[in-house]
DNA sequence: AGCACGCCGACT
DNA sequence: GTCGGCGTGCTC
């Protein structure tokens, strides 16, 4: 029963709901200029009314139309398209590549605010516009090989990727800035990716303190309004450069002429739910499509990059230096076997911190588990802290006097005596950051110390407080998690203590070892940046391991082409693409059952139309079955190319979108993902 | 995701 | 006898 004519216009609608269609309606009924693509509209939807983005006007006669009348849009909710033709085809393509929905992949490519039916920000907040008064910042004379790189990407008509491969301190920004400039007298505008807040105000501040043009900033510290007000001043051209965490790669730029993706290594420029892009991914992606250079930048290349440069597909550019006169830090371990252990510290390493301290220098420790212990446990009964909602230990936070799960979020007051025996003898086992600040206070009495983790920075403005104070030289002593090891410039630290590192020569992912080996060189590359040498020291009970000794004396460049070796072997990624198709349910097996069908299913189909080199692992239980009261499992898809992944998804899908999947079945596909957790 | 309609326990 | 639990089905 249509209500339509073959000659007449529909327009397709997004509509920002996990739907995978487009959604037909007639134009507007109040005759007005017609909505262009790229613009918001207001849809009857179900009972309700929904915020919708028009994706395209088509004819009548070139689509099948629904059984049920079309309705007529409600509104349109903006005079001036908000993605232009390209943008639109960007994040559609983006969208069908991780198999999100297109209302979902679109409502994520624009700023929070604009997902619900406000009004755009008024012009004369834009009249706002971002403009930057003084005088720039003397540039800094480039090195040898920092000059070859600004050359090589200047030189670049079109698109090409580049890879700058520099050991850390070795001046990557200089070239960032060097190849920004270029860029703004030519007129085009730059984007800048980096993985997270913390690293933002840093970047942007040395950006500020050397370039002359408009700026600006979007990550997920901003406020609706301000990120709103950011992704308009890039889209309408008023700001030349845009510099942001994953998002902003989505955002209009109508001048782009150079992407940068700053840590490209980092899987923080993956999102993990939701819309599953990557950005750096995306990144190269969006500078082919503007026709422009983008280039990667890492002291600790991920192997997909380090791969690609390889094969040619990216020029790969080495800045084996560092800048000044700074010197590369020694790498030393410490056999802790059989070793005395002061809440996790070894002698060896308290000596050390101990000089550093004397000489006036600084030192850092690195622990990558944040609260007091990992774990309580009664000394009597053996009860331990178990969550009641995961396989999984609450964590002893002594700060708050709580245990708490760092998987679900769950909480309960900390016990006084044993749950189970009622003994009073509860002791913590292992250490986190807590216990170590601790520890350090009492063996270091009266010496300043700044814990930086995600409990001690909670405060909006505490981390950029405390990592200045500790730029000054507030802290002789520093200890933290991971959020102390990127990219921050420490110039008096002298030492780093790496406390435990061992869980990522063993880890269960295949990706462990690489992580691991990104997190020791990022961690490493805090020491010494100044004129004074900088010592790394790395506590292990592997002292002997492989890929340890192969890291420490020959470097990340032959780590990473051991473990790119050892792939091509195993025809893991970048040798081979994957996409996880995962499921959880609070019933126990049911998500592993659904699964063990998904792969029948998929069986089925490639024995029907064969897919050469497709290959199912699993189904199999997630490395933590039960996390907040789910139990998980995932179906692992792999190909030796992109094409024949996304025709296996084709297919796969929608046969799992039509078939029934019990009650409280959840599941999701992760189009090369990242954790295998 | 909403937001309905649709069949089985504790209430005025 | 009802009010309401959330199970599942659809949205142009």
């Amino acid at each position: 029963m249509s209500n339509t004519t073959a000659d007449m216009t529909l327009l397709q609608v997004a509509v920002a709901a996990p739907v995978p269609e487009l959604f037909l309606y007639l134009p507007p009924v109040a005759a007005s200029p017609p909505a262009q693509p790229g613009c918001r509209v207001l849809v009857p939807f179900g009972r309700g009314q929904r915020v919708g983005l028009l994706v395209a006007r088509i004819t009548a006669a070139s689509v099948r139309l629904p059984a049920a009348p079309l309705k007529p849009i409600a509104a349109v909710l903006d005079a001036i398209p908000l993605l232009g033709p390209a943008e639109l085809a960007f994040v559609r393509w983006a969208g069908d590549y991780y198999r999100c929905p297109p209302g979902e992949a679109l409502f994520t490519a624009l700023p929070a605010r604009l997902r619900r039916p406000t009004a755009v920000l008024a012009r004369d907040v834009l009249t706002d516009a971002p403009t930057r008064p003084g005088a720039p910042g003397a540039a800094r004379p480039l090195n040898a090989e920092q000059q070859a790189a600004v050359t090589a990407v200047s030189a670049q008509a079109g698109f090409g990727c580049f890879l700058l491969d520099g050991v850390t301190g070795s001046g990557k920004t200089e070239v960032y800035l060097h190849l920004i400039e270029l860029a703004l007298a030519r007129g085009r505008q730059v984007l800048i990716l980096v993985p997270e807040i913390g690293l933002t105000p840093q970047l942007a501040e040395r950006i500020g303190a050397r370039i002359i043009a408009p700026l600006a900033v979007s990550h997920s510290g901003l406020g609706p309004r301000a990120r709103e007000l950011a992704w308009h001043q890039a889209a309408s051209g008023q700001a030349r450069l845009l510099l942001g965490t994953r998002s902003a790669v989505f955002t209009p730029l109508p001048d782009l002429g150079l992407v940068i993706v700053d840590e490209e290594h980092d899987t923080s420029l993956k999102q993990q739910e939701g819309f599953r892009y990557s950005a750096r991914d995306l990144a190269v992606r969006r500078a082919q499509l503007a026709a422009c250079p983008a280039l990667l930048g890492s002291a600790t290349p991920a192997l997909e990059s380090l791969h690609n440069a390889r094969r040619g597909r990216y020029r790969h550019l080495h800045l084996p230096r560092r800048a000044g006169t700074a010197v590369a830090p020694r790498i030393l371990l410490a056999d802790i076997r059989a070793q005395p252990l002061e809440s996790g510290l070894s002698h060896a390493l308290l000596t050390r911190i101990e000089a550093a301290i004397a000489a006036g220098d600084q030192a850092l420790l690195f622990l990558n588990r944040r609260g007091f212990s990992p774990v309580l446990t009664c000394h009597d009964c053996g009860w331990i802290s178990e969550c009641p909602h995961c396989d999984a230990r609450m964590t002893l936070h002594r700060d708050h006097g709580q245990l708490r799960c760092h998987h679900c979020g769950a909480s309960r007051p900390l016990p006084v005596q044993c749950p189970y025996c009622e003994s009073p003898d509860l002791r913590p086992l292992g250490q986190g950051t807590e216990r170590v600040e601790d520890s350090l206070r009492q063996r270091f009495p009266g010496i300043p110390l700044a814990r930086i983790d995600r409990d001690s920075t909670r405060r909006r403005g505490e981390l950029a407080r405390l990592l200045a104070a500790a730029r000054r030289g507030d802290y002789p002593l520093l200890l933290g998690t991971q959020m102390l090891a990127k990219g921050h410039h420490l110039p008096g630290v002298t030492l780093v203590g790496i406390m435990d590192l061992d869980h990522g020569l063993y880890g269960s992912d295949f990706r462990a070892a690489e992580r691991m080996a990104q997190v020791l060189i990022q961690v490493a590359g805090r020491a010494g940046r100044a004129e004074r040498p900088g010592t790394v020291l790395v506590q292990t009970r592997h002292p002997g391991h492989p890929l340890l000794r192969n890291l420490l004396s020959a470097g990340y460049g032959a780590f990473a082409a051991a473990a790119l070796a050892e792939r091509a072997e195993a025809h893991l990624p970048p040798f081979s693409h994957q996409a996880l198709l995962r499921a959880d349910s609070p019933q126990e097996q049911a998500a592993l059952a659904w699964l063990r069908q998904a792969r029948e299913l998929a069986t089925e189909l490639l024995a029907n139309a064969p897919l050469p080199g497709v290959e199912l692992w699993g189904p199999a239980p997630s490395n933590m079955e039960r996390r907040a009261d789910r139990y998980r499992a995932q179906l692992l898809l792999q190909a030796p190319r992109r094409g024949l992944l996304q025709g296996l998804l084709d297919r796969l899908l929608p046969a799992l979108r039509t078939g029934k999947a019990p009650r409280h079945l959840r599941w999701g596909i992760d189009v090369d993902p990242q954790e295998m957790l």
